[in-house]
DNA sequence: TCACAATATGCAATAGGTTGCATAAGGAGG
DNA sequence: CCTCCTTATGCAACCTATTGCATATTGTGA
């Protein structure tokens, strides 16, 4: 049921197409939560036959008809309660750590690859991260942002802590590494 | 495929039943990766049938009879070939942080509350893995180690300071709700 | 001109994970 | 004594996610 409230959240502020909600698994919700564009017309069907969104169809000359989906009261009201439950706990499934564990049979080199790969990744988010922090909210106070805005620090804060923090232990394990301290 | 090889690196330093290896998704190996028994038990088969673990029988008198398994020639080159794979990058699902961007129809409440309740999760974990840290590595030298408990040392460090990155930011999270900056 | 990206939706097959249930014997605790 | 936990394995049904394919048109770049 998890994908069915994101959904419901993407469509708590405005309405939107399948397409639209896709495309924003692509920039900022997509921080947060990833699904292919299969896994949302789906779902959105069955959030429909259960009367938790309803859509307009639009036609459009040139392009392809699209559905307008809008949050319904029933919707709202699934949403609060599933918001108001503390959040399920995922599973851990951290390959990279799994292969540091079998880091005899590969050696140093390899496994110091791959974590600089992982690195890398993670700084680019966190420039991003502390490119949207500097350009949206180091210029203004808080109080003068939308509530959304003020929600979206507090998730764009969440990301620059771990990213900085997988950055910094990246360092530490590859000095390690090239050191021959490990392997 | 992921699951398998996670079993074929439990299987890299010693034999072990489906049952072991359930149980050690519960301690260490669970920090990395986790499995319910039937998957451990199915994966096993197909392992097996794909000649990449073997096992025997193991007749017990007062208690049920066990597989034992062992990693194959196959399975370690298997193995290897997975190893020298780059990492996959895994879905992002952050349920805590959609329930953040909702935040507007429960309240700030709810949302420390949220918050104080993954914060306390890490909070455990860190301690744990703090505890680990002074009784295993403070005390003596990494050359004096075994490989696999100086790459236990990398993930172990992973851990620390992921966990302490999330309290960080939990606890900023949590005095912006409270002072009422947020929502 | 030809191929490809963007717009817009979706079905079908497969893979992977969760939940519920089953079996069977011994030991611990109430 | 009765129930629950541990040991030890596994099947079956279900839910969720991934991958591949399909359709149709307009605009863009080689």
């Amino acid at each position: 049921m998890a994908l069915g409230n994101v959904l419901l959240v993407a469509l708590l502020h405005k309405e939107a197409t399948g397409y639209e909600i896709t495309r924003e698994f692509d920039s900022t919700l997509g921080h947060f939560w990833q699904a292919s564009h299969q896994q949302v017309y789906r779902e959105l069907g069955k959030l429909e036959s259960e009367g938790l969104v309803a859509y307009r169809d639009i036609k459009q000359e040139g392009r392809p008809d699209k559905k307008r989906y809008r949050l319904t009261a029933n919707g709202r009201r699934a949403l609060k309660a599933w918001l108001q439950e503390p959040p399920a706990t995922r599973r851990v499934n951290d390959e990279l750590l799994v292969k540091i564990l079998g880091g005899e049979i590969v050696g140093a080199e390899m496994l110091q690859a791959h974590i600089a790969a992982k690195r890398i990744e993670q700084e680019h988010r966190l420039e991003l991260f502390q490119g949207i922090e500097r350009e949206y909210y180091k210029g203004s106070k808080l109080e003068d942002l939308s509530t959304e805005m003020r929600l979206l620090y507090l998730t764009l804060r969440k990301g620059i802590f771990v990213a900085q923090a997988f950055v910094d232990w990246a360092r530490e394990a590859e000095s390690l590494l090239r050191r021959g301290r490990i392997v």
